[in-house]
RNA sequence: GGGGAGAUACCAAAGUGGCCAACUGGGGCAGACUGUAACUCUGCUGGCGUACGCCUUCGUAGGUUCGAAUCCUGCUCUCCCCA
C-alpha cells in the first residue's frame, strides 16, 4: 500500500491524497462502509461498488474469527474470494470488542480473553494471534490490537491503558514482519494512537508510533464518550506529530460534521456504523440536514428520498414509500435507508476532496456543517 | 323460545370495594444510536399544567357505601350452547 499526498488545501489542514493498493485505488479522504461480518449490512457489493461508489470496506477480526471461523477463509481464499468485493479491505484487530464487550472480556498484558457473544466460549486475542488472523482473512489493510479506552477513563487508567497499547504494537508489528501475506497480494499494519482525552498521553502515543515507519496511522479511543470538542482537540494533538506524507485515520468517526471537521485537521480515512445503523434504525442523512423517516410528516410526501442524492434509490423511491417501509419494518426499508446514508458519506467526502483541491474547503465545510445539523 | 357468558382507554387484554387515570402486549407519537453482541434501545400515549396537582373516564341509567371499573337493580348491545 502506498499513499502519496495530493494537495493540502491553503489555510487548512484538509489533504487530498491517494492510496494505492493491489485491489485499487483509494482517493482521499475517504469513507469506509463497515461491513462487520464480512458484509455491508443490507448492501450488495455491485451496490458498494457502482451505485455508493465506495472504495474500501471494513471486516472486523473478531466477528470473522468466531463466524464462520478461520478455516472457511482460509479455504475460500480469504476475504475477498469469499465475500464477492474485490476492492480493498481494511479489518479493525477486535480493539474495539475490547470496549465494547467490556462485560465479557479479561485484558491482561498477554492479551485479550474474550466470552464469544456467540456462544458463550472463550477465546484468547493477543497481539501476535491478532496479526495472524489477519494474515488469514487477508486485509489489504490490517489494525494493529490496542485497548480502546474509554472516554471518560481517569488519566492513571489513560496512562497505563496507552501503555500496554504500545507494548502490544510492538509485539504487532514483530509478528506482522515474521509472517508474510497468504493471497499473494500486499498487506499493510497501522498502528493505532490512544491516549483517550488527555494531550500529554496523545503526544507520546503519536510520537511512539512514529519509530515503526508504517503505511498509515490511525487515531483510535475517540467518539466513545468523550466530548466533541475533547475529540477535536485530540485530533488536533496528534496530527500534528504524525508525519505528513501517510494516511491519517480517525477511527470509528462520526456523523458527518465529525468527517468534515476530521478532514478539516487532517485525517484522511474514517470508518463509521452511523450510516448503515441508523439507516436501519429509520434516520437519514442528507446535505440539507436529517431526517427521521419514521416521523409523521413523511407520510404523504410523495417526493424522492433525497432529490439532491447521489444513488439510485434516491430517486427511484420516495418518501412516503420509504416511511411506509420503515415502519412496517420491511427489510428494504432498512436497505435503502443504508444504501442512500452510505452514497451521502461517499458524495460527501468525494465533494470534500473537490473542494480540497480548488481551494475552498474552508468556506463550503463551515456551510454544509451549519446544513447537516438541520432536523427536517 | 330456553340456558349461559360478557361489555375496560385506538386494538387486544388484566384488574373484581380504597395502594386505579387503571398491569401487560400491539398500534400510535417522539428520541437515541460514532473502529456493529443493535432491522436495536428509551420515553410518552384521557384532558389541562414544566411539576406537586386538578378535572373527566371502565356499555348505559340509577342505587348501596366515607369510598365503586369492582357490590345491587333497570335498560341497551354482543357472543356461545340447546330447541
Amino acid at each position: 500500500m502506498q499513499f502519496e499526498l495530493k494537495h493540502t488545501a491553503t489555510g487548512t489542514k484538509a489533504r487530498a491524497g491517494l492510496i494505492t493498493t493491489d485491489h485499487g485505488n483509494i482517493e482521499t479522504p475517504i469513507f469506509m462502509p463497515v461491513g462487520t461480518a464480512g458484509s455491508v449490512k443490507g448492501i450488495h457489493a455491485r451496490d458498494l461498488k457502482e451505485d455508493i461508489k465506495a472504495q474500501i470496506i471494513l471486516g472486523n477480526t473478531y466477528h470473522l474469527y468466531l463466524r464462520p471461523g478461520l478455516s472457511i477463509i482460509e479455504q475460500a481464499g480469504g476475504l475477498h474470494r469469499f465475500n464477492g468485493w474485490n476492492g480493498p479491505i481494511l479489518t479493525d484487530s477486535g480493539g474495539y470488542q475490547v470496549f465494547s464487550l467490556g462485560d465479557i472480556r479479561k485484558l491482561s498484558e498477554a492479551g485479550a480473553k474474550f466470552q464469544s457473544h456467540i456462544d458463550g466460549s472463550s477465546h484468547l486475542f493477543t497481539p501476535e494471534s491478532v496479526m495472524d488472523v489477519q494474515r488469514i482473512i487477508g486485509a489489504d489493510i490490517m489494525m494493529a490490537f490496542d485497548e480502546c479506552t474509554p472516554g471518560d477513563a481517569e488519566f492513571e487508567y489513560a496512562r497505563k491503558s496507552m501503555e500496554m497499547t504500545q507494548r502490544w504494537l510492538d509485539r504487532c508489528m514483530n509478528q506482522f514482519e515474521k509472517t508474510v501475506p497468504k493471497y499473494g497480494h500486499s498487506q499493510s499494519l497501522f498502528p493505532i494512537v490512544q491516549g483517550a482525552v488527555y494531550p500529554a498521553l496523545r503526544e507520546i502515543a503519536a510520537r511512539n508510533v512514529l519509530q515503526y515507519n508504517s503505511d498509515g496511522y490511525a487515531i483510535g479511543g475517540l467518539s466513545v464518550g468523550e466530548s466533541e470538542k475533547d475529540m477535536y482537540a485530540m485530533i488536533e494533538v496528534v496530527n500534528e506529530i504524525l508525519p505528513e506524507n501517510k494516511p491519517r485515520y480517525l477511527m470509528g468517526v462520526g456523523t458527518p460534521v465529525n468527517i468534515l471537521e476530521g478532514i478539516e485537521r487532517g485525517i484522511d480515512m474514517f470508518d463509521c456504523v452511523m450510516p448503515t445503523r441508523n439507516g436501519r434504525n429509520g434516520m437519514l442523512f442528507t446535505k440539507k440536514g436529517i431526517m427521521n423517516m419514521r416521523n409523521k410528516k413523511w407520510a404523504d410526501d410523495f417526493s424522492p428520498v433525497d432529490p439532491d442524492g447521489t444513488s439510485f434509490v434516491d430517486h427511484h423511491y420516495n418518501r412516503a414509500f420509504l416511511r411506509h417501509l420503515v415502519i412496517s419494518g420491511e427489510m428494504l426499508g432498512a436497505q435503502i435507508a443504508s444504501q442512500h446514508n452510505l452514497a451521502f458519506y461517499l458524495w460527501l467526502v468525494k465533494e470534500a476532496r473537490k473542494q480540497i483541491l480548488a481551494n475552498t474547503f474552508t468556506g463550503w465545510k463551515a456551510e454544509m456543517v451549519q446544513q447537516l445539523c438541520v432536523r427536517l
